[in-house]
DNA sequence: GGCTTTGTCAACCAGTTGATTGAGTACGTC
DNA sequence: GACGTACTCAATCAACTGGTTGACAAAGCC
């Protein structure tokens, strides 16, 4: 799992990061106002900014003690190619359905389908 | 992981899978034919092949002994959703960032808005 | 210097994943 | 009915995940 598609693919397979990843876009936070509506500890909630962040989600900065998380619009972007290009295709694929039937029929089936009047 | 979008991304974070997936947009497949390219057994192929299938991605027919795979272009959509949403607000964010922080700060000051006549 | 806040690192544990092999099922063909 | 083809199910295994607790680091405050 060395490539960044499959990580960040991984990284929002996880319902948690997701919701963190949502409320990111509102503002940037602390790994505590993070952590605060989840029931879990405070290192789990540390845990699953490290794979954010691997995957290049988010990036963090310092200010004091406090850990800054901030979000990588950016890597929506290798999502969404990703997607939209196998999307196309597919789509493209299915317009064509039709057409393909059609001749599969007319090859296929010189009579008429079960139920139809004959 | 019992919703589906999670299900969708922890599918699409295997290469295999992408490939897999890639590859039935162009066509429908047999185990058989999906299995040729990888060097892992059919069992393997096959269990991957029930991931996608449990995340709404492909579906199985039965066509003699064998099983065609199909991609349900559908499920796309729901990942598209998912990023396109995120990835606007967090563009909006940035396009308003200025005034964004502007209004924190004086959301910040120790004047309420709401009931405040005195 | 000592205390508090904020967060990370390390060790551990149970559950899941991706792979394997071996056995079994479903269907067509001989 | 025996055989081959196409595939799935079950058991097993090592590696990874997501959680825990305990110890530590880094910065500001007294």
């Amino acid at each position: 799992m060395t490539d960044q598609l499959s990580k960040v693919f991984a990284a929002l397979a996880d319902p948690t990061r997701r919701d963190m990843v949502a409320r990111l876009t509102v503002a940037d936070a602390t790994v505590g106002d993070l952590a605060e509506p989840y029931d879990v500890s405070l290192q789990a909630v540390s845990k699953h900014l490290k794979v954010l962040e691997e995957a290049g989600l988010v990036s963090r900065s310092r200010e004091a003690q406090r850990r800054p998380v901030h979000l990588e619009a950016e890597v929506f972007d290798l999502m969404s190619k990703w997607i939209e290009r196998y999307r196309r295709q597919a789509e493209e694929r299915y317009s064509r359905l039709d057409a393909v039937l059609a001749s599969l029929q007319e090859a296929d089936s010189p009579t008429a389908e079960e139920g139809t009047a004959s």
